[in-house]
DNA sequence: GTAATTTTCCTAAAGGTATTAGGCAAAGGC
DNA sequence: GCCTTTGCCTAATACCTTTAGGAAAATTAC
């Protein structure tokens, strides 16, 4: 009786190819023992328990799609530099849904303080630099930079633009154009 | 023996309430029967199944979202509408997270479409109206609002905004600040 | 190379969730 | 009161999660 050879990181890598393959609600400990052709038991010697497993996963698709974010981002500034990093976003989640998903999990502060979701936010800091926005309201700006992003594939993922034109991909280009439009323009505190 | 009088409604109302109790991912068919003193199958005379009884939470609370939105916008317009609509969405995921996760459910697309979910993109339109976006901008500004909304509340309550100042709610405010003046200066299709 | 130690896989067990089928008694209708 | 319908229960089945202990594979030490 040989040994499959398993291990943290090959569980974790499994288990976001699965993710993308049938949903990532649909990434169970038993799942992937079926995969390797394991005992479900066998795999409590790698991970501590499934919601180790799941958040394994979540901080692999941070990871990938902050790595994403940041080639899209190099030698770019100002709206190119916003599109760039927008589109790597949503492409990330039309290629890999099941590993966006786990991305959207919910992480425990120390884990998330460690994660590359930090990464994110000074990605999308760096892209605001060509917008010259004073604290807080660059504070605020990357809060609404993340919601865009986040809800836009969210709702689209989710099929909420699926039921009338235009097409997503063009209500997407013309919001990157809106929100370009309002970090040029960003109103003063005192704006009514 | 008595009967304890379920139905799907009873059911669903006491799901939504201990999904804001425990969370919405701890809302189980066991959890309810448990709930109501009885079998866990007693429960299938009036949900076809977990899913059914889920979606049936979702959009109860769809509906839920779109009363309170509908009583914050009436007889507002311009910014204040704006404002008080989003304050409505951002209320009512505080005051009840579970029943607001509910809500944030795929539903399937005639479901969606027979949803409170449409009253609510009914309403943004509504909203628009005092913006005077023609369309297909008036729908790329639709599903813009959809994204911010959805988006800055769901990054606030999966932590996103724990780890630095400043305090979300002013964020939330900027923000909206923020929207409202890109509505009222939308770029054309050819800005940039 | 051998022996000791560590690690990985398995089995067994236990607890929990989801669902179906059939039965019985409560509830409703006439 | 009688008949019918419905709601709850039991039993059964399938699946998921996790723990403990054992045996064998793999690694380490000499």
């Amino acid at each position: 009786m040989g040994r499959v050879g398993l291990n943290q990181e090959r569980l974790v890598q499994a288990g976001a190819e699965l993710a993308d393959e049938v949903g990532f609600d649909q990434v169970t400990v038993s799942a992937l023992a079926r995969r390797f052709g394991v005992t479900v038991a066998s795999l409590y010697s790698h991970v501590r328990n499934s919601q180790d497993l799941r958040t394994g996963i979540a901080l692999l698709a941070l990871g990938e799609l902050a790595d994403r974010a940041a080639d899209a981002l190099a030698g770019r500034a100002g709206k190119d530099a916003l599109t760039a990093f927008a589109n790597a976003y949503r492409d990330y989640a039309h290629e890999h849904p099941g590993r966006w998903a786990a991305a959207q999990s919910r992480l425990d502060p120390p884990t998330a303080a460690g994660s590359a979701g930090v990464r994110h936010a000074q990605m999308m800091r760096a892209i605001l630099r060509g917008y010259h926005l004073p604290e807080p309201d660059q504070t605020h700006a990357v809060r609404l930079l993340g919601s865009v992003f986040q809800g836009f594939v969210g709702l689209e993922m989710g099929g909420g633009f699926d039921h009338s034109p235009p097409a997503p991909p063009e209500s997407w280009a013309r919001v990157l154009d809106a929100v370009d439009a309002l970090l040029r323009a960003w109103p003063t505190a005192d704006a009514g």
